[in-house]
DNA sequence: CGATTCTTTGAAAACAGTCAATCTGTGTGG
DNA sequence: CCACACAGATTGACTGTTTTCAAAGAATCG
């Protein structure tokens, strides 16, 4: 399970055996069944995770009771809540797998031991995250200007292992469209 | 026009006198009229900015030639077009004063240089990048989940100062609405 | 004052959401 | 192996919201 993970750091830089051994001990495996939470919103998101295979979705649930999908994570992904990651204050999202899933834990002390040790992976860190936020403002950006079927074709292409992957309501979810708009958008360019 | 940023510092985490002297020698001052641009789209961000006085906005354009406004800064807020900044790749962003504004300028290579001598800069660089990919979040969870309306009171809560200051077609182009729909709204709210 | 710039309003058209019904495929238990 | 249940997808009719276009009404500034 840990080889996953080996493969991915060993492409993304150059770390020292000494370095992987390390990154892995702090690094808690676990086995979630589809449906089976990481975190509810309300609790106090203790990991990240890193994907190792099946898959999972970060969402929040609004008052009328509507998820809305904030983050998917596949293979070699990372999930977490990052607000509640980082202050250590309830979750106001949740996350579960939507399939069974297998992920590696870190916990905030684990998480910030290990970067403070392993520099390369600290880099590594600061990288992935800045993408992240690019990433984000280019979302944001998607959805305060493009219409529903341009974001939908602009995820479909970004995202090709995953649109066939996922049930249409959850890619509805994310896009912030209802289902039946969403399959009425794939009727109209047949892009399925 | 120093002084406003040391005592930004000040309040934030305790610096000692050489390393706010160190912080401000590596920034460059600079003035900015109305309408004029820190970048423009296409063009290299070489820098991030700390907001003396006035205020900019960080904008795109679509095919449709439409403005877009993704994030606004005033008095003790950043801003850069922080993927191009990151990358050194070409923006896609422009960045321009909505009012006659000051900025501190730094460039990447002073940024980087200062964060690592100064320790305590670095961690506050951090937090604050950790707090802006949240508040992203948020607002990505708010465009996809809340009407127009909400959205708008949401503004009006989080942001008094801002919303009085900025004309309403440009808070309006932040909340990924027309200008006509936003009069509406604030018609049938009295929120104004 | 005249010229921008910004805001409001009305009417029509485009768009997306809701509700309800139906259709499809998958998998489980009898 | 079939019947049934279940989750997901589609469709139609309707409602409601937002955009668009065009015009006109403030406000601000030189």
């Amino acid at each position: 399970m840990v080889e996953a993970f080996r493969n991915y750091l060993t492409a993304k830089a150059s770390f020292t055996d000494a370095e992987l051994a390390q990154l892995e001990a702090a690094a808690i495996p676990r086995k979630l069944k589809r449906h089976q939470f990481l975190v509810r919103s309300g609790e106090v998101c203790h990991y990240i995770a890193f994907v190792v295979c099946g898959s999972l979705r970060l969402y929040r649930t609004d008052e009328h009771a509507e998820e809305h999908i904030l983050r998917f994570a596949i293979e070699n992904w990372w999930i977490t809540d990052a607000e509640s990651f980082r202050t250590g204050l309830p979750a106001v999202g949740s996350i579960d797998a939507l399939e069974d899933t297998q992920v590696l834990l870190w916990s905030k002390e684990s998480w910030d031991r290990v970067k403070q040790e392993v520099l390369t992976f600290n880099a590594l860190e600061n990288q992935l995250a800045g993408r992240n936020l690019d990433a984000q403002v280019n979302r944001l950006y998607a959805t305060i200007s493009h219409t529903a079927e341009e974001r939908y074709h602009a995820f479909v292409a970004a995202f090709p292992d995953f649109y066939r992957r996922m049930p249409l309501h959850l890619i509805a979810s994310y896009l912030g469209v209802s289902r039946e708009t969403l399959s009425r958008i794939r009727k109209h360019t047949g892009l399925y």
